[in-house]
DNA sequence: AAGTGTGACAACCGCCGCCCA
DNA sequence: GTGGGCGGCGGTTGTCACACT
């Protein structure tokens, strides 16, 4: 027992990822696809066990990661998913894009646990604290949301938030899903909905709140529309963010909703407008280099400066800490699991519509005309160590955004944004 | 200023199930 | 059928920063 059989053929590095090791990371899979996690650390030069690798890659460096703090639709998805699935956190990250199970569990562990109990409910059966037995057992997790629903008849509606959903009437279903999953989860003769049927329900309430439901990407892009997910082009009201004017030096990423989206600013950045600090957007907005980067220096000099394996360590090097803390290569097509090295893709260039297979467009294995090749050569010189380089295209819209917003502008928004700005070294 | 407690989060550990030879 | 390799999952631990005393 202890580690999986490829960690006890060398000794390997443990511990916290260094800057380098994310790096051959990155750039291996950017070059390969992960394929095997057992031989991608032998293939990238790392000292360490595949799994190792794959969590790293999962958790942390996946370029469609959101990261940043939860949103209350996020968190409050996640309460009611708790209550149907149980500690089946993979579950529960597969209905909150960009959010890891990882993420996910740590924030059930660290916050909403305690907040369901100062309100009075039980995290583990999600039933009022006074109604649960002993009341101090409340520590022991229930294995799964079945298990923890069928010893008590299934209950999916234990949460307040739940019961008001059960109230409501539930559209009839003729899906494969809408079939009792066994004897145990739908009592004979209950006319309670399966559980897959009631999280159908629960997702379809929060479908036109929450963040993250669907993958969105908006940005400054070097290239208007250069690369835009199928669900972004037919949206008019994300098409209205795109940014006005292209900024070469710098692409950003930002998987948001569309309320998010601010259709004023001269920039694709957006600013959640229910949640005025910029940490939960700009600090999660990704940074997204040209095809043709892949593989050369850029990679390598941007990541070492500007990304470090840690939140803390950011901290450290404060100038640029709010970039470090978010950065992230992304794809900006669509949602990245989505991708396969054959899955279609289509890429705008000027005024070309190529259809690309996506690991032809990682790779930059396309056509690119002097005229693209132009637009994106700035951003190179600027992108060095230290973690200074220029954009524009935020400075430019927060300078709008403060003529346009003074009077609403909140301290931590400013504070926020100076941080990213000090980041960017921008002031 | 030093020590301690706490929260957040990254990473590890151990187990399980699937696949394939 | 079986055993090894592997990916995936959930629980747990370790580490760091920050707040507080």
């Amino acid at each position: 027992m202890g580690g999986h059989s490829c960690c006890y053929k060398q000794k390997l590095r443990k511990g916290l990822w260094s800057p380098e090791e994310d790096e051959k990371l990155i750039k291996h899979i950017a070059k390969y696809g992960h394929g095997c996690w057992s031989s991608v650390p032998k293939q990238a030069g790392l000292q360490r066990c595949g799994k190792s690798c794959r969590l790293r890659w999962i958790n942390y460096l996946r370029p469609d990661l959101k990261r940043g703090t939860f949103s209350q639709q996020e968190e409050d998805l996640i309460i009611e998913l708790h209550a149907v699935l149980g500690n089946r956190w993979s579950k529960i990250a597969a209905h909150l894009p960009g959010r890891t199970d990882n993420e996910i569990k740590n924030l059930w562990n660290s916050c909403i646990k305690k907040k369901l109990r100062q309100r009075g409910i039980d995290p583990n059966t999600h039933k009022p604290l006074a109604e649960v037995e002993g009341g101090d057992d409340d520590d022991k997790p229930p294995s799964n949301g079945e298990k923890n629903s069928s010893s008590s008849g299934l209950q999916f509606p234990a949460s307040p938030a739940n019961a008001k959903l059960a109230a409501k009437e539930l559209t009839p279903s003729t899906s494969a899903v809408d079939k009792p999953l066994d004897e145990s989860t739908t009592p004979k003769g209950s006319s309670m909905p399966t559980k897959e049927l009631f999280l159908d329900q629960l997702l379809a309430n929060h479908e036109s709140t929450l963040t993250c439901r669907s993958s969105i990407s908006m940005g400054c892009f070097p290239l208007p529309q250069l690369s835009l997910a199928p669900d972004f082009c037919s949206n008019p009201t994300t098409l209205a963010a795109l940014p006005m004017s292209s900024n070469p030096l710098l692409w950003l990423n930002q998987t948001a909703t569309q309320y998010d989206v601010n259709p004023e600013l001269n920039c694709g950045i957006a600013r959640s407008t229910d949640a005025p600090s910029l940490s939960t957007t700009i600090l999660s907005t990704s940074m997204v280099l040209p095809p043709s980067c892949a593989g050369d220096d850029t990679i390598s000099n941007w990541y070492a400066g500007n990304c470090d394996s840690s939140r803390r360590s950011m901290v450290n090097d404060g100038a640029s800490m709010a970039l470090q803390s978010s950065c992230s290569f992304n794809s900006g097509i669509s949602a990245w699991s989505d991708l396969t090295p054959d899955k279609d893709v289509q890429v705008q260039l000027g005024e070309d519509n190529l259809d690309l297979k996506w690991s032809e467009y990682l790779h930059g294995a396309f056509p690119v005309t002097a005229a693209v090749q132009a637009q994106c050569q700035p951003l190179y010189p600027d992108i060095k160590r230290g973690g200074r380089f220029a954009i524009n295209g935020l400075s430019t819209w927060h300078q709008s955004s403060q003529l346009q917003q003074q009077s609403q502008a909140s301290d931590i928004y400013s504070k926020d944004f100076h941080s990213v700005s000090m980041g960017f070294g921008q002031i």
